[in-house]
DNA sequence: TTTAACGACTGAGTGATATTCATCATATAT
DNA sequence: ATATATGATGAATATCACTCAGTCGTTAAA
């Protein structure tokens, strides 16, 4: 077996030229993502990326065109991880409701330990005309599938509403998922708790809100009735005792 | 009457120097708006806002230290803006429901205008250290104060339910929107009709999901009642203050 | 009136940094 | 062994944010 290394010409230790070549193309792309990831894109300059991949500045232009583009590339490891992982775990859930929620964990967490990136996205590579048919946009694509699999699975199982359309619902999820981790990075202590509680409320919402509908109704609006009545009582009471 | 005036040393029809300043200082922030918006932060060179304003290049920073901060300078009149504009808009409408469809178009609507300015509160402002404390905080948290107010009052009045905590419901709010917003950007045509979708969508999650809840709630006899306790608990305090 | 002080402003100069390119080094092919 | 191609280098270039020594007009003081 293993015909490619048994063709191999050179019997050396060392790698073949390919290899050898991935090889540096992964660590300058390690490297890049852990100073774009530790001091943001703005503050990472191409010397410094280059020191720590170990190779001369003008190398880092042999492998991509100019820093975009060696940031997009540790973007694009980013997404393919991330979509991996989220596969992978949905597949070991097995009802709808624990599928968003582990989806919702999982983005989560994700992208909080890599907030970074993020601004890449946002900042720059949304920006350019040409994002439609690039490569961070097809993996995008690739990794909201997933979402919008579990989604329609749901739907046609009857676990979960369809009312709204497709494309809506998935910016409501990831939305409010990238604008939580903005807040929960804000908030001094705690986090697991917190992560739990927007991770609840939001597949409660994705999933219609069935269970909390059928009690509560009535209910709630029979307690916040009291606590009106309550209020408006005491009014009438101080509006007694002043005499007027 | 004007005493300022009156105490002018010149009688010159020409502006005093501190409205000269002023009106300097404005002709950079329009220049910098304009360009930041048009070509983005990292494209828009300080020499190009100094060339639109009138002025040196050395005169920017007389003004403002850096140009992150006349960037911030910028983001501020903008939230300003937005701001007056929500507390407007929402002080119109009578139910929770029409507040929140305003809110929430009215976000979606100014975001997509100024896109590129959101690039600024992500990429930049939020990975500041001291980002709480700034002013745009402050500005950003007297925004979404208007969001938790209209929630807030509805919650009080019965018309949602207040289960999940604040801080999830805005983050759910405004990341949903921001969110859509990039897709409706992608989206070649279409505009007014997907904006309402997501408007509605928006709402009723917020509101408590389905819209059949809805009725029953305030069609409730005793949610009537209660309407006629409060008002009349009204009336008697109106009553009795006037007399005082 | 003359002089000094001040405030607003200027733009050539400085330093940092992304990007290029002429050159070198090594491996592979003939 | 020589030639060729591939990979790598780092000094040189271009751009841009930012600085500063100096100008200009106005006000205050002598």
């Amino acid at each position: 077996m293993q015909p490619a290394k048994a063709r191999a010409r050179k019997p050396s230790p060392v790698a073949t030229r390919r290899e050898r070549v991935q090889s540096k193309e992964d660590a300058i792309i390690a490297a890049a993502h852990k100073s774009l990831t530790t001091r943001g894109f703005a503050k990472t300059t191409m010397a410094e990326i280059a020191r720590k991949a170990g190779v001369a500045e003008g190398t880092l232009y042999l492998y991509f065109n100019n820093k975009d583009a060696l940031a997009r590339a540790v973007l694009a490891v980013f997404y393919k991880r991330l979509t991996e992982t989220a596969k992978t775990g949905v597949a070991k859930c097995a009802t709808t409701r624990q599928r968003l929620e582990f989806l919702a964990r999982h983005h989560l967490e994700s992208i909080i330990g890599e907030r970074r990136l993020l601004e890449l996205i946002a900042s720059d590579v949304r920006n350019t005309q040409a994002y439609e048919g690039s490569d961070i946009y097809k993996m995008n694509r690739e990794y909201v599938a997933v979402f919008d699999g579990v989604m329609r699975d749901g739907a046609w199982r009857g676990e979960i509403e369809d009312s709204a359309a497709q494309w809506i619902k998935r910016d409501i999820f990831f939305g409010s998922l990238e604008y939580s981790m903005r807040t929960l990075l804000m908030k001094k202590r705690s986090s697991k708790k917190d992560i739990s509680a927007v991770v609840a409320e939001l597949v409660k919402l994705l999933m219609g809100g069935a269970g909390a509908r059928v009690e509560p109704i009535s209910g709630h609006a029979l307690v916040k009735a009291v606590d009106r009545v309550d209020a408006a009582a005491s009014r009438l009471e101080r509006l007694s005792t002043v005499k007027m």
